[in-house]
DNA sequence: CCTTATGGCTATGGAGATTAGCCACGCCCT
DNA sequence: AGGGCGTGGCTAATCTCCATAGCCATAAGG
């Protein structure tokens, strides 16, 4: 019998695929196991346990969204940098739904995914930080454009919208609404 | 041995308190049976499982909200209505942070939360009517004043705001934006 | 009184996480 | 090429929890 050959990035490979595939709630150490071609106790040679899977597969997810970020925003800046900041979030959720329910809310109060959440942060910080914004009030900028990006996400992700109503449109009225509330020199 | 005499109502109560005391993962049918002072099986007696039993603390749940905004909102209109809208909301998931991540995003999608999350969604749209917004853009400030009042007190119920400036700014900001938003005469 | 619907119990089984302990694959070194 | 050994994978076993089945006694109503 050969080996699978399998490594702690592997699996949480196989994880993301499978939350992607069949949502969050069927994240399981004996799915992921079949995911693998492996029995569910071997994962515990590469992760430490289902606690741990989830908040590697978390840090993966930030670090790519992160990535995301960064890539969508070179040389942009400005109301040009918030929108489009908000509509590559809202493209983030709605193409991996899985993902962005996998995001832990409170990434700074843990640990191992402190770094991966302060990179995240910082886009936000970064491009607030072109209207001036620094210290306290960069910090209220910032919680209401995560607030609002995260609050339309989820309830976009999790088909909380019922109504036929087109939903680009408001997702670009938010973006106004919070462009609106930003210094504009 | 006497019967302990339980209903399903009891047994939702139980399951209300279990998660405000022990958060909602805590929520298991054998916590509940304890607390109940009954054997896991008997509570199959008066709810159907698990899944039913969260869609029953839903329902009371958002019953709880929409009583806790009609209470606060009479006599109230206009800006002060949407502030005040607000401000219940976010107090009601600081108080109860467990009950808040334990609504369903999408209550309209399962046929027995629909009606409770229909007279939720009331409240919203009866706030904005104020404002002489109706049809299409009635549902798309609805949906706007949805995900930010949600988002904010997803993140802050869950702990996500990490650094130490004060919320309530942060909270009132945003209650100044979404107003702002608003056509006013 | 006594009948009976029903609330509660024990027994059982199945999924899933996790631990313990074994074994063989296959890399590395000579 | 041969051998050692680190390590990845396996089976067995335990624990928790949901769920179902079937028994029994309580307590309400005639």
């Amino acid at each position: 019998m050969p080996r699978a050959g399998l490594s702690t990035a592997a699996v949480v490979d196989a994880a993301l695929d499978l939350i992607d595939d069949r949502g969050l709630d069927a994240l399981t150490l004996a799915a992921v196991a079949e995911r693998t071609g492996v029995a569910a106790p071997s994962l515990y040679k590469h992760v430490g346990g289902l606690a741990q899977l989830r908040t590697l597969m978390a840090v993966r997810i930030m670090e790519e969204l992160t990535e995301r970020f960064t890539t969508a925003l070179v040389g942009r800046s400005g109301d040009d940098a918030v929108a489009t900041l908000m509509r590559t979030y809202r493209r983030y959720a709605v193409e991996h739904p899985a993902r962005h329910a996998a995001m832990p809310p409170d990434p700074l109060h843990d640990p191992a995914l402190a770094s991966a959440g302060a990179r995240l942060l910082e886009v936000f910080l970064a491009v607030l930080r072109g209207y001036g914004l620094e210290g306290e009030a960069a910090i209220h900028a910032t919680r209401c454009l995560r607030a609002i990006v995260h609050g339309f996400a989820s309830i976009e992700a999790a088909g909380g919208f019922g109504l036929p109503e087109d939903l680009d449109t408001t997702h670009e009225q938010l973006i106004q609404m919070f462009i609106a509330s930003l210094p504009h020199t």
